[in-house]
DNA sequence: CTGAAAGCGCTTACAG
DNA sequence: CTGAAAGCGCTTACAG
């Protein structure tokens, strides 16, 4: 039907099953069994050997929408991101990039943000059958799309984030993370530690908090409410929440930064205000990132394992069923790389 | 054939048309013409009427793999990018999503360097009838590979580079991008101006340090070889161009980088060695992103339409022809954004 | 104004 | 050991 394109080249037909088999002197089903290495096919060498030559001499390629309508799957799985411009995520994408290939799976990612389509889009993708499965990393997701999601009967997990009821997630230990970067503030001496923390909906934030908290009481420094200031995963909330921590009356030594990206505004902000890094003041963020070196001073970080994450999410995707409960927290290592952003109290 | 998934829940089957057609008391095709706004439809109000109810009713969703088995349609175009850790490529994908979307497209971003498959993954693509075209933004390709995207028949499109012969891309003026960037460092009185250029390979590379050139020569300030060194886009080859450029017997009073991610590494090399900004050394760089504000000093950069860019790449490849030629340069405006990075020479 | 039918390119039980 | 056939869910000329 379509031989040749709009502008008028002739565009080379596709090659179909049946050609490899009329070339090969076979049936289609045969092809289609050597194509998918059917182990139940048993097949006289030389008739194989005749098949894989046509296969190659055609450059045979199987069209996934005859495939995909056959065998009711589409053999890709559906990542959401609230923003790629976030580089944390592209940690997460990488991971689960690598783990879908392994699968011969093809990883499809969007943002929930752009497209227009916003929440509803990736619920699109299910319900048209373009997508497997469904990762849904970070942003929030209201409880009727969540059910909406659960009736389908199709696999989708919370990625670095806990739904807001039902258990269909795998994120990291961020209690944990935020503990050890407390912890080197701790053991440098400083008790007067302040939190930026994230933005309120955040599930990460959240979680990081509850480290901060059990840090201290750990060494059994009172926790100062005036300590703990909400920001965003961004530098400007960053720099509003350094700001005004500086202007307590009784201002911290040390600021424990929930997120790398936040913490390059925390740094510009105290050198606006004045105040030396580590000198006068130690900063501590959760996540490394190649621009951490970078920064001034050299940021000292929690490396979380991002790219363990996207690739576990992926793999219990793609093998536990839709209905199975799935709560799992990411035990890689996590990693305290120390900078020249903390020191000892001056 | 399934109506249960592996785990045991009974999964709602799919509705199919011929349920929805059943519901309404009309034939399949009369459902599909509906769905498709088909303008040759001639059909009864009332009729309309009841087919759009048992739409609704049943919540349909049209199967994407029949449609597009069935149109030689894939209603999906994809979009390679080299990193999904560059925040440049936010932009850009940002802004082919909404073009996308626009058209009822679906966007499949994928980089390729991850997913093992590498420069063959997107080809393959192609030829399983995955996606009806092909964004390739930056990273190289071979001449060879280049011939088999030709071959296919099928729309593709370099984005943000030129390919290695034949006229099918859409960038960004990035000549006069560049020349912008030095006007201004001559403006404010430089006249020993370095280049911290991009990495070898890049297109983009090539044409801002052509802009370099041109906005020296046209004020007669002689080029010195010396001063043009060749970085990466990252902070890590920006921070070994700048301590290079430092070592010069001469060294410049003002440097030119050609993109925002590896002026991080110039600020942190120039403060690593002491030198104030802009008091002793201006510097300016190409791109802003949000996080250039946040830089020591606040960093002067030059504004790309890279969303404008993505856009346009996308909407020509779903509009031009696979045999036409493309070669186009996005026109939106470039602008100057002056902050704290570049001042008067001392 | 609406329906019947063919066919897109596969996969998979089943027959021989 | 290999082939014939049915059918996945659509769209689209065509018939009436």
């Amino acid at each position: 039907m379509t031989q040749s394109t709009g502008g008028g080249r002739p565009r080379t037909r596709r090659v179909t099953l049946a050609d490899v088999a009329r070339r090969a002197g076979v049936d289609k089903a045969v092809v289609s069994r050597v194509v998918n290495d059917d182990p139940l096919l048993n097949i006289r060498p030389e008739t194989r050997a005749r098949v894989t030559a046509a296969l190659k001499e055609l450059d045979y390629r199987p069209n996934v929408a005859a495939r995909s309508l056959r065998t009711a799957r589409a053999g890709t799985i559906g990542l959401f991101i609230p923003d790629f411009a976030n580089p944390v995520y592209a940690e997460i994408i990488t991971g689960a990039e690598t783990a879908a290939a392994e699968r011969g799976c093809a990883l499809m990612v969007g943002s929930s943000t752009a497209g227009g389509g916003g929440a509803q889009s990736y619920l699109d993708l299910l319900g048209q059958g373009r997508v497997d499965g469904l990762l849904l990393a970070g942003g929030t997701i209201a409880d009727e799309e969540q059910a909406t999601l659960a009736d389908r009967g199709l696999p989708w997990l919370f990625v670095n984030r806990r739904g807001p009821e039902a258990g269909r997630h795998v994120i990291l230990d961020d209690v944990l993370g935020a503990r050890m970067a407390v912890d080197h503030l701790l053991d440098l001496g400083h008790r007067r530690i302040a939190h930026v923390g994230g933005p309120a909906g955040a599930d990460t934030a959240h979680r990081r908090r509850d480290g901060y908290a059990t840090a201290l009481r750990r060494v059994g420094v009172e926790e100062d409410p005036r300590l703990v200031v909400q920001g965003s995963y961004g530098p400007e909330g960053g720099a509003q929440a350094a700001r005004r921590l500086l202007d307590d009356p009784e201002p911290p030594t040390a600021l424990f930064v929930a997120n790398v990206t936040s913490a390059i505004g925390v740094l510009s902000a105290l050198r606006a205000r004045g105040i030396t890094v580590p000198g006068e003041m130690s900063v501590i963020a959760v996540h490394d990132l190649p621009l951490a070196e970078h920064l001034i001073p050299p940021l000292t970080t929690v490396r979380m394992p991002l790219r363990a994450l996207g690739a576990r999410a992926t793999r219990l995707l793609l093998s536990v069923p839709a209905d199975h409960p799935v709560e799992e927290i990411v035990r890689e290592p996590i990693e305290l790389v120390v900078r020249q952003s903390t020191a000892r109290p001056g």
